[in-house]
Order: C-alpha cells, then structure tokens, then sequence
DNA sequence: AAAAGTTACAACCGCAGCTAA
DNA sequence: CTTAGCTGCGGTTGTAACTTT
C-alpha cells in the first residue's frame, strides 16, 4: 500500500533524457550512491521524480549494462526461462549479467515471441500451438517447431535441467501426430483423405529421437494398430527412416505385460523405414484411442509443475476431443511457412 | 520524394510488497 | 494495528528510426 506520490507530482519534467541530464545523474550516483531515490533528483539537480532517475540509471546509465544484440545463447537461455519463470522479466535478467530486464521484456516482445509463433509454438505455453483447426495445413509449422526445438544449437545448455523438458514434450507432440494420422488411416474403412503432400512431408522429415519417445512405446497398450494400413497411402515411406539411436535403443513391451527386452538387430530384420516398423509394430502392439491430449504431456507437466508450482495441472491446452481437433490448433494464419505457403500446396 | 506503415525500445504508469513510524 | 513512504516489477505507451508503397 502506500503508492508513490512522486510522478504525479506536477511540474517535473518526462520523456526522453537529455544527455545533460544524463551526466548530472551518472555524476551524482558515482560520487555519492543513489540513496534514496525520491532524495536524489533535488540532489542532484533534476527536475525529475526519483522513480524516473531510478529507472534511467537502472535501465540505461549504470555502468554494467551490455549494449547490443542479443547472442544467440542469451536468446535460448530467455526462452528456456521463460518456459519456466513466465513474464518474470526480473528473475529471467539475473541469469543473463548485463542485460536489463526491460530489455530483455522488449526482446522478447519484438523478436522472440514472433520467432515462436512463426515456428508454431505457442510463446505463453511453449508448446506447438493449439488454437487452428487445420491440422494438416500446419504440419510444416510442426515439423519446423519440433526440429527447431530438437537442433542441439537451440537446446538449452543445461544438462538435467529442466527446461530440456519441452524438448522432450514437442518430440512426443511429433510423434503423436504421425501415430495419429497412421491410426486414423488404419482403422477407418475408409481412410480420410489425406493429401499426399502430407505423408510426404511427414515421411521426409527426422524420425523423432528421444529416450521418452521409446518410453511411450513401451508403454502404449489400447488399440490394436489396424492390420490394414493401406500401405499405398505412403508413397514417401522409403524416405521415413529410423535413425540409428532408434533402431539400438528402442524397446519393445513384452505382449504378456512381462518383462521387457531390447529388439536386437531390428536393421536385420529390415525394419528400417517406417513401412517396416508399422508393420512390425502393429502385429504385437498397440496404440492409443483416437484422442484427447498428448499422454506423456502430463509427465511432462508433472516435472513442469515440480520446478514452477503457480503452473495449473487442472487445465490441459491439449484436451481436445479428437486427433485432429486435437492437431488441428497448431497454428493460426499469422504464421507462414519459410519457403512455401502448404495451405496452397493442400489446395 | 513523400506518405503510410512497421518496428524497436526508452520511458511511464500503476499495482504489490516491504518497512518503519 | 494502521498508514505512509519507498522500491521493484510487469504491462503499456509514445515516438524515433526504419521500411514499404
């Protein structure tokens, strides 16, 4: 309680600091401190409120501010921050030395929440974004968010930390998409039209590589994965091969629910294009029902919340009733693809 | 060249929390 | 306990600089 009185005082100068003014204050502060600040502009000879003297010296004048771009690690470890801390500008400024945290809020207002958004991450949730209902003319949003998201250039530098965890979060989005879209094609009589420019595109992009994506294979048990993908429906599979990690490290559940045990030599058995690893997949396992959210997201928000408590576990952004309702809101029409326009391509 | 539109950022506003009287 | 003073913080605004038409 008790707001300052001081800027409604009448007959103090605002706006712009003249460089004069800059030096009576720069002068004033090294010789005697800043003290108190509604003291200091009589003090010091100004004809400003001590909240605006405050602010020049913090937001400007003192000595340890770094001027300039921001690097491309300090624009990572923002947004990792971000993810965790919210719009806590001041709390994102004390990791990033020299950096204000009005400037670190104006960065981020006029460049990286639009670099999100284009990417299709949704800057306030930090995950690929919900709120379009066409699913198929934002897979290349997707697929752009979750490689710009997996590039280890723009991981964050902090192992166990984390913030890693929307990495993590936007592979199992990925790999969701594709599980869906293969289910709603396996188990409709007749499949919907995908274009495809669609299946193309997902087949030429990177496998997702990530220890929890081979956890949520282990872990899928719903619905049998129909036997009758119409495997003519990819005309692009020979393009979707799994990485090496994936084909060393992935673990199959046990049909019984027993233990589990690695697939050896699966690149023997020639599962190395996703064609293969369907077929292969679909005889002993399953996936989830057409669905709702993204079921290891809630692990994930588990962890979020662990490290970030004001984060609300009773409301999912991803509880949608369908899959591509649920896929559908990626993006909205202020995000462009770089090199093409897919809703053209779809058209 | 000029007008219109956009971007970037400094600065302001007002609320919240802390402290001291 | 109440209240005023002060500071910190986040949201918003104003405007200079830049770009596009």
């Amino acid at each position: 309680m008790g707001r300052s009185p001081c800027c409604d005082e009448s007959g103090l100068k605002k706006g712009p600091w003249t460089p004069e003014e800059d030096q009576k204050l720069t002068d004033y502060i090294h010789s005697n401190g800043h003290g108190s600040w509604r003291a200091l502009p009589k003090l010091a000879g100004l004809n400003r409120c001590g909240k605006s003297c405050r602010l020049r010296w913090t937001n400007y004048l003192r000595p340890d501010i770094k001027r300039g771009k921001f690097s491309e690690e300090e624009e990572q470890i923002i947004i990792n921050l971000h993810q965790v801390l919210g719009n806590k500008w001041s709390a994102i400024a004390t990791h990033l030395p020299g950096r204000t945290d009005n400037e670190i809020k104006n960065f981020w207002n006029t460049h990286l929440r639009k670099k999100l958004l284009q990417m299709g991450i949704d800057p306030v949730t930090h995950r690929p974004r919900t709120d379009h209902l066409n699913l198929l003319a934002n897979l290349p949003q997707l697929l752009a968010a979750t490689n710009f998201i997996s590039n280890p250039m723009n991981n964050n530098p902090w192992d166990n930390n984390p913030l890693s965890l929307q990495t993590d979060a936007t592979q199992m989005a990925k790999f969701q998409l594709l599980q869906n879209i293969l289910q709603v094609l396996g188990t409709n009589p007749s499949p919907p039209a995908v274009p495809m420019e669609a299946l193309n595109l997902i087949g030429s992009q990177p496998f997702p590589n990530n220890q929890q994506i081979y956890e949520y294979l282990r872990g899928v048990n719903s619905v049998n994965l129909s036997q009758n993908i119409p495997t003519s429906t990819f005309p692009n599979l020979d393009n979707f091969h799994l990485p090496n990690d994936l084909h060393d490290h992935i673990v199959q559940p046990n049909i019984n629910g027993n233990s589990k045990t690695h697939v050896e030599n699966i690149h023997d058995n020639n599962v190395g294009n996703y064609n293969q690893f369907v077929s292969g997949f679909q005889t002993e396992h399953s996936l989830p029902a057409l669905v709702s959210d993204l079921p290891d997201f809630s692990t994930v928000k588990k962890m979020e919340n662990k490290y970030n408590p004001s984060i609300d576990m009773s409301t999912n952004p991803s509880s949608t009733s369908t899959t591509f309702e649920a896929w559908g809101d990626l993006m909205d029409d202020e995000a462009v693809g770089d090199s093409y326009n897919w809703r053209d391509i779809i058209e």
